[in-house]
DNA sequence: TAGATTGTTAATCGATTAACAATC
DNA sequence: TAGATTGTTAATCGATTAACAATC
C-alpha cells in the first residue's frame, strides 16, 4: 500500500518499472548505478529518473558513483508497500482467476489472496494454486475475519456489475476488475480496471509510431 | 491498430473506457447521450469527454440531445482498430497463457492469437481454448506465414528476456509482456509491459486517497 | 421561446526537460 | 585535479479546466 500522498500518478506508474530494472542490475552484481545509465536502459530522461527516485527514497546519490542499488530497492519496495501485506478476495475461479491465484508477482507485491469464490459447486471446497475456493455465501464472513480490503473480479463480463455490488455489500472498498465490462459504482469505492484494450491500444500506437 | 498519429496517450487510454460505457448504454436502449452524463458516470470532466470524443470521431453532437450512441461506438471502434485484425503469437501455454487464449475481450479488440508456443512436449500439438500449441522451432515459420506483428510473453520471469529475443529474431516488432520481469530491448521494438505491480499501486493509492 | 448542450478559445495547472552550481 | 554525476531552480511543454458564444 502507498503511504505518502504527494505523488503524481505518472511517477507512481514508473516506480515498479525502476524496481524491476534495479533488481536485475543488483542480481548481476552491481552495487551502484547512475540515473544516466537507468535513463538510457529504460528510455527515459535522466532528470526525470532522479526526480522519480527522490519521491520514493531519501537516499542521496553520490556524484560520479550514482545510487546504492540495495538502498534504492529497499526504499522503493517500502514506498510501494511491498513489505506490508494487503488481503484480497478473488471472484470467479475460472481460467483467468486460477492463473492470478498462482501469479508469481503478487506475493512480492504484498498482495495476499485469502480465498476465491465461485458459484460452481464442483470447485467449492477445493484448492486452486493453494487458495481455497468457497461459495459466495461465505464472502462476508471471510472479508470481515481477514480485514480484506480488495476484491478482484475475474468473472464473465455479464456478471461483473452484480459481483461488484456483492463485494461492496460485503464491505470491500477497492475493486480490481479484469472483466472487459464497465462498472457503475459509487464514488467512495476505489476502482482499477485492468484494461487489456487500453494496453493493446498503447502497444499498437507504439508500433504505428515506429513506422512513421 | 491505431491509425491516426496526433493523439495523446492520456486520451488513448481513456477511449476503451468510453467504448465499454457507451456499449452498455446502447444495450440499455438509449440512442443519444450527452457529454455531461458520460462525465458524471465515469467521474470525468465534461469538456475532457467532448475533446476525447472529437479525437476519435467527427460526428457532431447535437445541442440538447448529445451524441448518437451507435455512431460514436462505430467511430471509436474504428479509431482503435477493432475492425482491423492483428495477428499475435503467445509464448508460454501455462495457466496465464491459457487464460489469455480464451480471453473473451481479444476478439472484440481485433487481436487474433494465431498460435501458442511451449517447450513442454506434453502440450505440443494439442489445442488450448481453440489455439494450437506448437514447439518453438516452428515460431519463425508461423510468424512469417501469418504476418504476425505482436508477441505475447506469458512464460516465467526467468525466461522472459530469452523469449523476447527469440521473438525478435523471428521477426516480431511488438512485445506484450505479462512476466514480472524487466526486458532490455533495442529501441526499434515496441514494448508494453502489463504491469500488475503498477495497477496494484494505483488501486492502493486510490484507496489511500479515499481515506485522507 | 428558454435552456441544455455543443465546440472552441483562453487560462490554468502540472509534468517534463533544460540549465547549472555543487561535489565526490 | 578533471570530469562525471547529483540535486535544484527555471523554462518549456502539454494536458486539463474554465469561460462563453453558437445552436438545436
Amino acid at each position: 500500500m502507498v503511504h505518502r500522498a504527494n505523488i503524481s500518478q505518472a511517477t507512481l506508474v514508473r516506480l515498479p518499472g525502476y524496481l524491476r530494472y534495479l533488481t536485475d542490475r543488483a542480481k548481476e552484481g552491481y552495487e551502484h548505478i547512475s540515473s544516466t545509465v537507468i535513463a538510457k536502459d529504460m528510455h527515459l530522461n535522466p532528470v526525470q529518473v532522479r526526480k522519480d527516485l527522490a519521491v520514493a527514497s531519501r537516499v542521496a546519490g553520490k556524484p560520479k558513483a550514482g545510487f546504492s542499488l540495495t538502498e534504492l530497492i529497499r526504499d522503493i519496495e517500502d514506498f510501494l508497500g511491498f513489505h506490508h501485506v494487503a488481503n484480497a478476495v478473488l471472484m470467479g475461479a475460472g481460467q483467468l482467476g486460477s492463473a492470478l491465484m498462482g501469479y508469481e508477482g503478487f506475493t512480492n507485491y504484498g498482495l495476499n489472496i485469502v480465498a476465491a469464490f465461485d458459484k460452481n459447486p464442483a470447485v467449492q471446497g477445493k484448492k486452486v494454486n493453494g487458495k481455497p475456493v468457497l461459495p459466495v455465501e461465505e464472502l462476508s464472513r471471510v472479508v470481515k475475519e481477514n480485514h480484506v480490503s480488495i476484491g478482484i473480479i475475474t468473472v464473465g463480463k455479464e456478471h461483473a456489475q452484480e459481483v461488484a455490488e456483492t463485494l461492496i455489500a460485503a464491505g470491500i472498498r477497492g475493486i480490481w476488475n479484469f472483466a472487459p465490462q464497465h462498472l457503475l459504482l459509487p464514488a467512495e469505492i476505489a476502482i482499477k480496471h485492468e484494461d487489456m484494450a487500453a494496453s493493446l491500444a498503447i502497444l499498437s500506437k507504439k508500433l504505428f509510431d515506429l513506422d512513421n
